[in-house]
DNA sequence: CAGAATCCCCACGGATACTG
DNA sequence: CAGTATCCGTGGGGATTCTG
């Protein structure tokens, strides 16, 4: 009961973490949460201005974005009691510190970019193969 | 024609490579190209220990996933031709790179965890309102 | 043993219309 | 302006079956 540990797994890096990790890896592998909390990054802004420098996000997942951000403590949202309504959101300080982690990975793509395009390359050009001769 | 540049887009940051890195991180966001190149991370192996190390992953997928790191130059796939065959997996050093951005980000969801967890909860506590009262 | 092929479900997310 | 509600298409991915 004490050694085993079940061994070889990914598991057996993150114990019990590993469940929030996957979580934590979908939400930055959605469609829109990175480059809302990018945007963010820069400082506060409103809805409708959070809409428009998201080129091609529709008001259904902004909001739903925002509220998971909100939600987890990554953004602020502050509404004035005025007419019209204005709600501006912001990047928290654990948001911030996600910013970064996600930079860091941002980074490494764009550093790598080139590497795994010559490697799709050559690789299209060696193993495919059926493509050849057969062109039929 | 020299000032504007769209602006206040995430895509300022990353000029270019904007749609490289969206498919960076919907990589790192499917369900098992993590959890396999972590795996592999601790050394080659072969298809079915990979499959037996990866709990929950179909062959469909371990397939599909394998597929996609051989050809973006993370891993390596390498049969022998004997029978039973024999395949075996290893990372190559820029999917050790991958796997070593990806710890920092797995580094970041381990360390603030209990943070996003606590948000959760406060607000669970706090604006999820509606319930209280109005069973109906 | 390693994988290819097929079927099928359902959650992610887009478009649209309505509201406080 | 800042959302909410509804409908619906697409594809990611699981289960199963078959082959070299």
């Amino acid at each position: 009961m004490a050694g085993q540990r079940t061994l070889s797994g990914p598991c057996t890096a993150w114990p019990e973490d590993s469940a929030f990790i996957r979580e934590v890896l979908d939400r930055i592998g959605d469609k829109w949460t990175v480059l809302v909390i990018s945007t963010l990054g820069s400082g506060p802004l409103r809805y409708s201005d959070l809409q428009a420098s998201v080129p091609g996000i529709s008001q259904r997942m902004l909001t739903v974005t925002l509220k998971e951000l909100e939600r987890d403590g990554l953004a602020t949202r502050t509404a004035y009691a005025e007419v019209p309504p204005r709600v501006v959101y912001e990047l928290t300080d654990l948001g911030r510190s996600l910013q970064e982690a996600v930079l860091a990975l941002a980074g490494w793509a764009a550093s790598n970019h080139a590497a795994v395009a010559a490697h799709r390359k050559q690789h299209e050009a060696t193993g495919v193969g059926r493509a050849a001769t057969g062109a039929r």
